[in-house]
RNA sequence: GGGCGAAUAGCUCAGUGGGAGAGCACCUGGCUUACACCCAGGGGGUCGCAGGUUCGAGCCCUGUUUCGCCCACCA
């Protein structure tokens, strides 16, 4: 010890600095595939890399690196896998944007190849900002082996993919309807639609007239969509239009007719007028419909959904204006019959929430059913289990009616289909090897212009950042991994794609288990977004509360499968706790300066430390507990309730006696167990605040063999300390006498100041042994003058009581100090209360149905509470009567 | 239309069959030589409602109300 002193107050910016640069220079976080001991392995969830952090990411990556350095510490082989991910359509549009703002350029304007160019050079300037923000939370990520899902070892990996699976026939193009972004102009998959319910809308009604005489009525809710239709359909039972079935309609607007069709499916004759007028190609129940009866199907929209040519006079125009055009011309002719207001549903771009328009258009598609059917089998079977449990019926449900997957993308920035067409021979190629020209005629060859979904890489990340498809060790030795720890969000989205494709590509499970965390809310519970302005920044936070802080406060509310309701209250509350683990480490340093610390117990450990010892045990099984199952807050505040109120509000006070008296044995005990138990304490916590606890371990006095960091130190483990029973029940013993008295001081008013003594009365021998070994302390932390333990006798005149444990009396005496009324009420509802547990005890023994059904230790822990109880008012009563004998 | 979750102290929440808990807030008293980011003491709850199972229910079952989320192609 180099009796270097601790400044006051715990300064979390300054602590915080200096650690994570020194793990990384002392390799803390490096794995090692050829290392051996079990392999834990969580690979982070890539966060987009135009990402900010926010509080989803502070909350994963607190419970990813609390498990990951809790298994490092049990000296398990772990490896914390960073990276990002290159988000395909978010950060076009953020790179989009910029260009525009600084050149006033469209992406256009530069062309494909020198767009992808500036994304590059965007991604090298500002891409990585996020990884830094890992680094200020101390997420012990392996850095070395950082990937990036557009990296070249990652693009081939994707190429192996999907050729693959085109080998295989899951991966097809194929042209139908799709949900289509008119302002991002690209297809989207069904997960990426955002589906807006109870939107207040407009159902209209209109005629459409019939070839040779007379109308059917239609109702709809997009007007516009009337110039793409080709057929009206009825329920082929209804008596009101069975007639017409077969007859033409007339299409009012433009030059040309179509038929009145029967389809049971599509038609529920109670809605509506119950004829429903058909647009195939712009609605997914209608191209059902088109198919069923082979209605022509017209496209009236471009891209960005605006009118084309077959929209004869009603061209060019976008799909408003489209509506109140065509509404007009209804009505100038005659045709509306009414409108009302009507309720619906509505599917915006989860990106941009533009409305959705389903467009016709060519497209590829992973053949889901038989990879679902294998990423079931595993959960069904166990190779996975999911957390929280609740979240099992979810995942099955939805693979159990998965649609084909819509991987490609009309974007520029992403990974680009590997599929190449001949204009010549019209063969379309998918090899892993670009090629020269058409393998069938020879000619030229131009690429697919789409890119893949960005989910499609994510989905090979648990695999492809191990160097799949080379058999790498770093795959053998990590994969499958461990955990897969993220939000419930992307249960769809992510994990089960990477259940499929880890199953189908690499042959086993990526990952063992999936523990799902919840969102995170503002303190009333809302969502944070920036339009409702409520939301918290995590870097904002760390600044000011310290990243230990911010962490153990997400530890702590991170109960399974609930969201978290986020108050800034909370993260004070943590940091004072830092403040609080800080000042024990003050006062510990202080002792221990000079101090050599011994490697094994000295003899003469005290009640107290053998106490301490007890509560580090009970500890320590709880921490590790709830860790090994993903209860971190059980786990955050087994270690938060240890440290404070039982090594702080007892143990610390307690050793002040032997680290301060002049006996060299008690003192040497004191020191060996103060060290050790603070210690222990800093292992406990230090998966949830890395950076105080390796502050505080580092000055900690150090042991032969000790490693370089607290991040490398040996966890805790049950089962390596000795329990004694005889200790704990001395020193709760004391803690009960010391509690009463310190009530008795506050409620009647004793000044601080005063020492009074004491007097208890206990028959037990037992209890008279117990608080003579605890005498001292009693006397120290009851601030009392005196105190005397005798087997019984009369009680001083004029004196409070309290009892404990049924037969340990508890007399204060007050007379002359305090008025005594006040110490009549207190016993008068120490009483009371008294009374109230004890007849409801007997209550329950006076039920013969519950002595003679209930477990015999459930009836004799019962007898037991009966007995004290009793004990206690008989004497509480005895208490009543001499103080108004003393006032009378 | 299905599925899921929540309802416990003023607030935010733990508590999966036997004595209602924590943190914050509140009240009282204390600058006691680690810490006032602290210490000690205290007040405060018919555990949403109604039934049921059980010797015993905050906890299990049924129904119900309110709130939230997810999934779903009703014009």
């Amino acid at each position: 010890m180099d009796g270097e002193l601790l400044e006051k107050g715990y300064e979390p910016q300054a602590v915080e600095a200096r650690w994570y640069d020194f793990w990384m220079e002392h390799g803390c976080f490096a794995a090692d595939p050829h290392r051996p001991g079990p392999a834990f392995v969580i690979v982070i969830p890539p966060p987009n890399v135009t990402g900010v952090l926010h509080m989803g990411h502070a909350l994963t990556i607190t419970i990813q690196d609390a498990l990951i350095r809790w298994r490092r510490m049990c000296g398990d082989n772990t490896l914390y896998l960073p990276g990002t991910d290159h988000a395909g359509i978010a950060t076009q549009m953020v790179v989009e944007r910029a260009l525009k703002a600084d050149e006033g350029l469209s992406r256009h304007d530069l062309g494909r190849g020198p767009f992808i160019e500036r994304v590059w050079q965007w991604k090298e300037r500002h891409g990585n900002r996020i990884n830094d923000q890992l680094k200020v939370l101390g997420a012990s990520l392996d850095w070395d082996r950082e990937r990036f899902t557009m990296d070249a070892l990652l693009t081939r990996a994707v190429r192996e993919a999907f050729v693959t699976l085109h080998e295989q026939g899951l991966i097809y193009r194929d042209a139908k309807l799709i949900n289509f972004c008119p302002r991002c102009t690209t297809a989207l998959s069904d997960l990426e639609v955002r589906h807006e319910e109870n939107v207040a809308g407009t159902m209209w009604d209109f005629a459409y007239p019939l070839e040779g005489g007379g109308e059917i009525v239609v109702s709809t809710t997009r007007p516009e969509t009337m110039l793409g239709d080709s057929a009206v359909a009825v329920h082929p039972d209804d008596p009101r239009y069975q007639a017409l079935i077969g007859r033409r309609i007339v299409h009012p607007l433009l030059s040309r007719t179509f038929p009145v069709v029967g389809d049971a499916i599509l038609v529920d004759p109670a809605f509506g007028t119950g004829a429903v007028k058909v647009t195939p190609a712009h609605d997914f129940n209608d191209f059902e419909v088109g198919r069923r009866h082979g209605l022509e199907l017209i496209p009236i929209f471009d891209d960005r959904a605006v009118t084309t040519a077959v929209c004869g006079a009603f061209a060019g125009l976008d799909r408003d204006e489209a509506r109140v055009r065509v509404l007009a011309a209804l009505g100038e002719q005659g045709l509306l019959r009414g409108e009302r207001p009507h309720t619906m549903a509505l599917g915006r771009c989860q990106r941009c929430a533009t409305l959705l328009e389903p467009t016709l258009s060519p497209q590829w598609y992973v053949r889901t059913k038989p990879l679902a059917e294998q990423a079931l089998a595993a959960v069904e079977d166990g190779r996975t289990t999911i957390l929280p449990e609740s979240q099992v019926k979810v995942y099955k449900h939805w693979l159990e009616n998965i649609q084909d997957w819509c991987i490609s993308r009309q974007l520029w920035w992403g990974h680009r289909i590997p599929a190449w067409y001949c204009d010549g021979c019209g063969t379309c190629t998918v090899t892993r090897e670009d090629p020269p020209c058409c393998p069938g005629c020879g000619g030229p060859l131009r690429q697919d212009e789409d890119v893949l979904d960005t989910w499609f890489s994510s989905g090979l990340w648990p695999f492809s950042t191990l160097g799949w498809p080379a058999q790498t060790p770093e795959l053998q030795a990590y994969y499958p991994t461990t955990v897969m720890e993220t939000g419930y969000d992307i249960l769809f989205f992510w994990v089960a794609r990477m259940m499929m494709m880890g199953l189908h590509l690499v042959g086993d499970v990526p990952f063992r288990r999936v523990y799902l965390h919840g969102m995170i809310r503002d303190s009333r519970g809302e969502k944070m977004s920036k339009t409702r302005g409520n939301v918290i920044d995590p870097l904002d936070l760390t600044a000011r509360y310290g990243s230990d802080a911010l962490r153990f406060t997400l530890a702590s509310l991170a109960v399974q499968g609930r969201d978290i309701k986020l108050a800034e209250e909370w993260i004070a509350g943590y940091r004072a706790f830092c403040n609080k683990i800080w000042n024990a480490g003050r006062f510990t340093l202080g002792q221990l300066a000079g101090w050599s610390r011994p490697a094994s117990p000295p003899p003469g450990l005290s009640l107290a430390d053998r106490w301490i010892l007890g509560r580090l045990e009970r500890a320590i099984v709880a921490v590790n507990e709830g860790l090994a199952n993903f209860k971190l807050n059980e786990a955050s505040l087994a270690a938060y309730h240890f440290f404070w109120h039982e090594l702080c509000d007892w143990y610390l006070e307690m050793s002040k006696a032997p680290l301060y008296g002049d006996d060299p044995v008690a003192q040497q005990a004191a020191r060996y167990t103060l060290c050790h138990v603070l210690d222990a304490g800093l292992r406990l916590l230090h998966p949830f605040m890395p950076f105080l606890t390796e502050e505080l371990w580092q000055k900690l006095p150090r042991l032969p063999g000790d490693p370089v960091s607290l991040m490398l130190a040996r966890f805790p483990q049950p089962g390596e300390l000795p329990l004694d029973p005889e200790a704990e029940e001395t020193v709760e013993l004391a803690h009960e006498v010391i509690g009463a008295v310190r009530a008795i001081r506050s409620e009647c008013g004793v000044p601080p100041a005063a020492r009074p003594a004491l007097l208890i009365h206990a028959p037990a021998e037992t209890s008279r042994r117990r608080l003579a070994a605890m005498h001292a302390q009693i006397v120290t932390q009851a601030r009392l003058g005196s105190l005397e333990v005798a087997a019984g006798g009369e009680a001083p005149r004029g004196s409070a009581k309290a009892v404990v444990g049924g037969t340990v009396e508890i007399l204060l005496p007050l007379l002359g100090v305090v008025d005594l009324e006040v110490e009549l009420a207190r016993l008068h509802k120490g009483i009371g209360k008294t009374e109230q547990e004890l007849a409801g005890v007997r209550k329950k023994l006076g039920n013969a149905d519950f002595l003679g059904r209930a477990p015999a230790a459930v009836v004799e822990k019962e007898r037991g509470r009966e007995q004290e109880l009793g004990e206690t008012l008989s004497r509480l009563h005895a208490g009543l009567a001499r103080l108004q004998q003393a006032l009378g």
